[in-house]
DNA sequence: GATGAATGAGTGTTCATTCAT
DNA sequence: AATGAATGAACACTCATTCAT
């Protein structure tokens, strides 16, 4: 099969409005199930229970998310150029769409412990094109060799996440893209070898 | 007795640990008057409502927190040594405190959108502190003048709370004061001036 | 079935009973979903919430009540008989139903002053029914003209209401619709034209 | 003693202000104490419980209202002169005092069964000033003998009260006293003998 | 007598999930 | 496959009353 059932999609995307319009708490099966169309029952038919609503959720968009910064690095050749690639690209992406980005940032961050654990696994994927640029510029000669990966991961995500967050609190006033090369440029200064 | 309100932080330590034993849907309020050794109804002698605890804790907590902070930074000189200084006694102070780590960094962050907000209140006291080390390194010509603000502060913070929150996560298995260092390096090596 | 709303029915019986068993105060919503053979949750698929069951109630057994004794009104031509048809409908359709009877004269006024006026509102057909009898008796002239239409209803519904919760009061010890006839002799002779 | 302490109606008159300006079940004893300038803890020194104060209000009040009743009635001879006194008191009494008004009238029905039977016991002294005019009537031979003296009772307290609830009801916006005469002449003319 | 801090029992309502149709 | 009526567990908060001071 290759594509999943439209109501499948259907759901999600109504999920995605909800969440966003109504919030995290505010959005009930039953709020869901209107927005798609179909009744409360219907989405047991696709979906095994509310949480595993969000875990697809995020999964379906992240791995769309993921595929696109993929794509867009694969076409550049330098570890610093595909690092900025990933910052364009997830700032445009979610400035692309509202909706999950006040889904991502803000609201589906009040889920239980239990949910944000399976929200971190499919952010692995996310992490891992992360891993894949610094260690490549590290082979490279890009970047030092002493930089330790985890500390640059978690800067890396923890810059962009908290930028996209403020972004996103401030109601998404100004233009997020176009910080890309500014954050850009903090991240290779610390990543690069020292000079005498 | 010289404290003096003692139910008050009496509540607020209960509190700390409820929600780090049990998770922040599972402190009912009965959970933490237990744990405080008093009745239901006393909460509500010092206490607004259930969320006033929550604001309270973090209000009280992140006081001291920033407290501590100050305290420190104001016996270094550079504004790189002062960084330094925030970014260890960030890591230590929750290294201390299991409870409290694992209260700000994973439970808290599932309170409803309101709370929330009222929690970054408290949160742009910490913000100042960096902004304000920030802005001495530019007036001392240590930091880059280009430097934008907004950015430096996203990239501290959202890189020692992203490295915090990894640390939680991951059952603060390892050290994390000793990932200081590591951290500030990467930060200064970005803001200092482009050598030619 | 034919029965068009049966649960909504069924839980205003439920209501009925249980307050006029345990009282207005040990009236809880869960004790009226037992007693109507349906879960707590089920009551609001009916009701907005428990005021709502009183007021429904209180509705739905008043419009029966000023529908039958307007049936019964219509037979009668002369405004002092309709008057005799009012009072005597009201004890006997009180008197055959004693839980209603408890329920009305003395559980629900202990209800608080928002839903008491909301009652007052439906309590106000019964009264158009009084002033519609008396208006007419001035018509045909059986009434004195100089008879106050608001003084009258007051007379005919205190009296009535007093009588009956008298005689709830007193257990419903005695035959209520037997003292029909005397009560309407009192209304009718400071009604009629002064004889000199 | 011949004076109750005065902390006891200062008590009661804090209840019957704080109880017409809030309402029956805003009427918590904290405010009364509140109100009545002692600590909470010292209400329970001169009243059982909550039920107690508002008991003793209704006796205190009402005693004084049959008191100053009788004294109204001693003076006249005739029975009708004797009810028209009672109801032309009971009126102008409640229309001087607008807080009484309100609680007798409207909140202290909102109390629960038992309280009511207990307020039910103090009415018995003012309905035994009717009944004995009533009785004095039938003596003298103003009053039909064939009437009712429960059924005289109940008319006249149910229209006086009915009277009084409605104008409470409408805010006391007119003039309750002058309607005196008019209840008087119905009450009379019913109890008269039937002229042929 | 007077205080007021502390107590703890009690309940309306929501909403994820089921299952007969 | 699709429906949607029915379910029932779970919890923050109030306030009359007590009692150590």
């Amino acid at each position: 099969m290759k594509q999943k059932k439209p109501k499948y999609r259907q759901i999600i995307d109504a999920a995605v409005i909800v969440i966003a319009e109504n919030g995290y708490h505010q959005a009930q099966v039953s709020k869901i199930a209107k927005q798609a169309g179909v009744a409360d029952g219907t989405i047991y038919l696709y979906f095994k229970n509310k949480e595993d609503i969000l875990v697809s959720l995020f999964q379906e968009k992240m791995g769309i998310f993921i595929e696109k910064i993929e794509e867009e690095i694969e076409l550049k050749s330098s570890a610093a150029e595909k690092l900025y690639s990933l910052i364009e690209k997830h700032f445009s992406l979610l400035a692309e769409d509202h909706h999950l980005a006040i889904v991502t940032q803000l609201e589906l961050r009040q889920s239980n412990k239990e949910l944000r654990l399976r929200i971190n696994e499919v952010l692995k994927g996310y992490l891992n094109v992360v891993d894949k640029i610094v260690t490549a510029g590290q082979e490279t000669g890009e970047f030092r060799e002493d930089l330790e990966l985890r500390l640059a991961r978690q800067m890396i995500f923890g810059t962009i996440d908290e930028t996209v967050t403020t972004w996103v609190m401030n109601d998404q006033k100004y233009d997020l893209p176009s910080q890309a090369k500014k954050v850009h440029d903090l991240f290779v200064y610390g990543f690069k070898h020292l000079e005498k």
